[in-house]
DNA sequence: AGCATAAGTCATCAGTTGTTGACTTATCTG
DNA sequence: CAGATAAGTCAACAACTGATGACTTATGCT
């Protein structure tokens, strides 16, 4: 019984309670989007004082770019020679059929979508777009307009995202993996060869 | 000279001021988003009070959905007999390709996407694109998972269009339409066979 | 010209926003 | 058990939000 103390009367842990802040930003930025989500919110659903995430975060913003930071999964671009239909099998799984329950079953990049009214927000997303998936992507497709054929896979699977998170689109949202993944193999088929 | 009076007091007329109104809210939701823009600003682009929003247009929401309404181009659904790349190189140029300077340069599609977090946004984007685009779409569609191939067309055509105007992703930025349409004719190419 | 009507303005409301500095209180060390 | 240190609270701020009712002023009709 020395792990778990009485749940309620949280204990003072400055770094627990810096991220249960950071979680709870999570979920409310991605329901919400950046304007839509105050500061006394996310507090209110740690059960703490809205004035700790000026104290622990800088600002709003700062605990935004935090919240919403993607990190690539560094198993998909390791290998050099692995064959693009691989990769984009795995990104469909990962990246549009992901659980992220974390943002609230968004890829961060659909978040960051929502709030890309804000010029920061759009800096962000575009740097982590391109200079992440993007540029590693173009640099296995061959042919001379290979940077433009990456792009279009990778509108392809943000547009995935979309329709099913954000749209709802009846088929998409409801078609089994292997189902989609099929006919997206279909698409990347087409546009692998030059 | 009966025509242009002097432009600088301009003339009192309910219908040119709303029209303004719409105008100056379009540009404003589309580059900000819903939360990021006020009423005075809209107003102050316009040379008039706030109060005439609330007036006119009964409240800023109202506004919005009046703002960002999208119908559908008759032309593109008319002829039910007409193939189906066809159509998709229509809806690449006029939807993707179009210049919406009445949106600054994004469909309004973009810039409902922009303001999803708000619930009443996304039901109005839902609405139109499935019943709108997508439904139609798949009805010229053969084979079972007509619908879900039908999805997947719009998932490129809208994602491509993130890329353009919200990501800002150099290749598919830049690249001609011709260019882009040969690639995206063979995708339609490869889903329009069952 | 003069008057009625509607277009537009103004001041102000009540509520919310993010942030800050001074305060209290829990936790750990000696 | 003190007392120091940091975690967390509290109250208040200035700025801004959308909205409203009473006011002023321009327009068009007779």
């Amino acid at each position: 019984m020395t792990e778990k103390p009485p749940p309620d009367p949280r204990r003072r842990d400055r770094a627990a309670t810096r991220a249960a802040l950071l979680d709870a930003a999570r979920l409310r930025f991605s329901r919400q989007g950046y304007d839509g989500t105050g500061i006394r919110e996310i507090a209110a659903d740690v059960g703490v004082d809205p004035a700790l995430i000026s104290r622990y975060f800088g600002s709003k913003r700062k605990l935004y770019a935090e919240a919403v930071r993607v990190d690539i999964p560094a198993g998909l671009t390791a290998d050099p020679h692995r064959p693009v239909p691989h990769i984009a099998d795995a990104l469909l799984r990962e990246v549009v059929f992901g659980d992220w329950e974390m943002f609230h079953g968004e890829h961060p990049f659909l978040v960051m979508l929502r709030s890309s009214g804000n010029p920061a927000v759009r800096d962000q997303l575009h740097i982590q777009l391109c200079e992440g998936y993007l540029r590693d992507f173009a640099g296995r497709l061959k042919g001379q307009d290979a940077a433009l054929r990456a792009e279009l896979i990778g509108a392809l699977l943000l547009g995935m995202g979309v329709m099913r998170s954000i749209v709802g689109s009846p088929a998409l949202s409801e078609a089994s993996f292997e189902q989609t993944r099929r006919l997206v193999a279909r698409l990347v088929h087409a546009l692998s060869a030059e």
